[in-house]
DNA sequence: TCTGGGGTCCTAGGACCC
DNA sequence: TCTGGGGTCCTAGGACCC
């Protein structure tokens, strides 16, 4: 029998710092967003405390204090560098993986129900074991269900992490259809107006009325429920179609010399990481918003290139008149990012007919080695803001423990 | 009164996910 | 005072074609 299984990591942001800092165990733990704004990651003892996901920092200061919840800023260059290692250990097993997000990994497998069990605490001792990260797993005939068997793992003390789910009929009439995969907000109220509440109220429903009133995902999904894979772990090395750089910033900006050169370094770090993962773009847009909870304001322009390109300085020059255009009507602003859309393979890249700008390739293979040779002391270009991180703002963030050697755990024998 | 019909392509916006 | 960031996919509607 075919099955999917979703390797879900445990309260992964809060279990990779309990890695390297063990009086976080048993202790409540959330880790904040980047400019301390809101609740990211919770374990399960702030979970108890009612906790909710995104809960901003301002309001819960307080009650932090009072529970002694241990709060920290995200450290993603760590969490980034668990992932990998996570899933390196899950791909020892050998079956065909989707890494869905950077606690979550697909994988497709076929076994009796018993067997699976057992392959399920294997990768789940393994995982444990070598990286030090608990997971929970889950296994069902589809994806949509994998990930329901997932959150029973979880919530299932008897399960130890790993559960089959077979028989759905009873269990369905229990669970709401907001717990699906691929029902959101919006599609959880349209559906409950018209009385469907639980997930076996979504599955009885004629599938050509949800196509109509929904669209042609409601209907996979639905299949997919009733244990029909709609969805496939994709068969190759896929590469991103769009990148995106974005931050709010510490206040309002209205000195726009300084957003342009923070939009500018923003630029030229977007395009080092096209160029580390062989990629280049066609395309290149930026988008600007003013305060969200005051006013309304956005600024938003793209541009469609010729060519494909990963330089920074043609980027750049495509840039400016992007830029220029927010100039003709600006507002103040607080939060800024830039995006490439059209990615492409820059080993597949196609030739252009018409006169490109000078890439300057062995220029940017330098400059990048340098700056990661000596990451204190960057390279950048002119136009980029000298200390982008004054205009942003970070504070409780745990060490580079495995991604620096200045950083790496202190242990005291 | 009454104003074609059928097709493709592109994009902005909206929904979802973590 | 203070509210994250990075992605994907689908669809309606407009522009354009004959």
């Amino acid at each position: 029998m075919n099955y999917y299984a979703l390797i879900d990591c445990n309260n992964f942001f809060v279990s990779c710092e309990r890695i390297f800092n063990p009086k976080l165990v048993n202790k409540p733990v959330v880790i904040l967003s980047n400019n301390d704004g809101c609740v990211v990651a919770r374990s399960n003892e702030a979970k108890k405390l009612n906790i909710p996901m995104g809960a901003p920092f301002f309001k819960y200061e307080s009650y932090f204090f009072l529970h002694q919840v241990h709060v920290l800023s995200g450290n993603h260059a760590l969490y980034a560098d668990i992932s990998r290692r996570v899933f390196l250990t899950l791909e020892e097993f050998s079956y065909p993986i989707e890494i869905y997000s950077v606690d979550e990994a697909f994988i497709q497998i076929s076994g009796s129900i018993d067997s699976l069990v057992e392959i399920g605490k294997a990768i789940k001792e393994k995982i444990y074991q070598w990286v030090g990260i608990p997971v929970s797993i889950g296994f069902a005939k589809t994806k949509t269900l994998s990930k329901i068997a997932s959150e029973l793992a979880k919530k299932n003390s008897s399960s130890n992490g790993v559960y089959v789910l077979e028989e759905t009929t009873f269990l369905f009439k229990s669970l709401f259809i907001q717990d699906v995969w691929g029902i959101g907000k919006k599609y959880k109220e349209k559906l409950n107006s018209f009385g469907i509440i639980t997930i076996f109220d979504f599955i009885k429903e004629d599938p050509n009325w949800i196509k109509n009133a929904f669209n042609i995902l409601l209907v996979r999904t639905q299949l997919e429920l009733q244990g029909i894979p709609c969805i496939e772990i994709p068969n190759h090395e896929d590469y991103p179609k769009s990148m995106v750089h974005s931050r709010s910033l510490k206040k309002d900006y209205e000195d726009q010399k300084e957003i342009y050169s923070l939009l500018i370094s923003f630029l030229s770090k977007l395009s080092t990481k096209l160029r580390s993962k062989k990629l280049e773009t066609e395309g290149v847009g930026l988008f600007l918003y003013g305060n969200r909870f005051k006013d309304r304001s956005s600024f938003h322009a793209y541009r469609q290139l010729d060519f494909s390109t990963n330089t920074t300085s043609v980027l750049i020059q495509f840039f400016k008149p992007l830029f220029e255009k927010f100039k003709n009507d600006p507002f103040p602003v607080k939060r800024v990012g830039i995006y490439f859309f059209d990615l492409k393979l820059a080993t597949e890249k196609q030739l252009c007919l018409l006169k490109i700008p000078d890439e300057k390739k062995d220029l940017m293979k330098t400059i990048d080695a340098i700056n990661k040779k000596f990451p204190q002391s960057k390279l950048r270009y002119g136009s980029e803001a000298v200390d982008p991180y004054k205009m942003l703002s970070k504070k409780n963030s745990s060490s580079l423990y495995t991604t620096s050697f200045q950083e790496l755990l202190t242990i005291r024998i």
